[in-house]
DNA sequence: AACGAATTTGACAGACCGGTCAACTCGCGC
DNA sequence: GCGCGAGTTGACCGGTCTGTCAAATTCGTT
């Protein structure tokens, strides 16, 4: 049978992931207190610490949670289809962008990356959650680079080095968003959108000053 | 006469704005505590409260001197000279990466953008905060753009939307310093910089895409 | 020396923090 | 019916948080 009537979602772990994870995004880790987590999740504390023994250990299993899901409704979605390896990039910023501007709408305000916001947050003061963000971090990376060569085989862009192309562009989406997030403005992040192209087409091999 | 022995350095106040500045970068501004800035800074709390009315209020005072100073010491340096506009981006990269170089040195972590990490944690939760970081924002990409102009002046690179280009660039910045942060090595700061010339040079008049 | 203002001090308050715990409920296998 | 373990509950703990305050001290001025 299992939950025939699933009015309070989920079971209690999951819903502790996914309230976790939307109260870090809207607030921020350390602003998000465990009381006011529990109660938005409708489970008392006491529960919380029977599933995870720290706050940290939530929140790096919230993290982790997000970028599978991510994974599974963004990104696969996205860079699976035959779509070349340009256009790929384009319907990922244009993703990226559509959830900005739906948040905007309902809350009036820009919440950024939530990767790129705990990493920022929580970098220096957590080794852990560190090593995990680093980790998606990568997997982001990953996923650019694969687009990229898609496009190089394709010839949409000329040979390069499409490591470091992923890097630059994910670092300037990352950047674009924490702009969008301190001016309070999705256009901000699209308006950097620009230079997407100019970063995937550039030739980019070495730099070459000293 | 004033302070002719001053051992224990400047008056009070600009002790806090400095003490509060570097700790608020070493680990968060909510992670830094008032009671810890008090030590360290050698201040009793009382104090602390006589010259700034809140925790927000020191730290708005804070980064906006951080701002001075930053400009004092390293932005009118570089951009007063009569260097070309590239290379006066060029040398404001390096002179970040050094910095980045020198903390990992001496603390073994990098630390990113005071400003950038200071953004990314309290946008969504302090709106006065947010407002004096647009400001500093905007500072930072007019210094960006000025130089774009001068080097398309000299033809050093083709016409197209400054403004545009230096807030691409200041995003730039700001998501290879994320990147670096999270990786823990100052190296992929560095790596990012491959594509400062490439953005300066970008035509980058305006998207074509829908 | 004397006065008022600016500054400093240390003790204190009250809320809130992350985390603990013993007792309890409930469903399942036997 | 019984025992058992997973899950749940709510009271509770010690520590820390930002912020307060009256009294004491220092300082510039006259």
């Amino acid at each position: 049978m299992s939950q025939i009537n699933s009015i309070e979602p989920p079971d209690t772990r999951e819903r502790l992931l996914l309230t976790a994870a939307s109260l870090m995004w809207e607030r921020s880790f350390q602003a998000a207190g465990v009381d006011e987590l529990c109660k938005r999740a409708n489970i008392r504390k006491g529960s919380f610490y029977h599933f995870f023994p720290s706050k940290s250990d939530l929140a790096i299993a919230a993290i982790e949670n997000s970028w599978v899901q991510a994974k599974a409704r963004i990104f696969e979605p996205i860079f699976s289809t035959a779509d070349s390896g340009l256009n790929q990039l384009r319907s990922l910023i244009y993703r990226v962008h559509e959830f900005q501007l739906q948040l905007a709408a309902e809350k009036g305000l820009v919440f950024g990356c939530p990767f790129g916001n705990l990493g920022q947050e929580m970098a220096l003061q957590d080794e852990r959650l560190r090593n995990t963000l680093q980790k998606i971090f990568d997997a982001h990376c990953a996923y650019i680079e694969n687009a990229l060569i898609r496009a190089e085989q394709a010839g949409e862009i000329p040979e390069g080095d499409n490591r470091l192309r992923a890097r630059n562009i994910f670092a300037l989406l990352e950047g674009a968003q924490l702009l969008a997030k301190v001016a309070n403005d999705p256009k901000v992040f699209w308006y950097a959108m620009s230079a997407l192209e100019v970063l995937a087409t550039a030739k980019c091999s070495n730099q070459q000053s000293s």
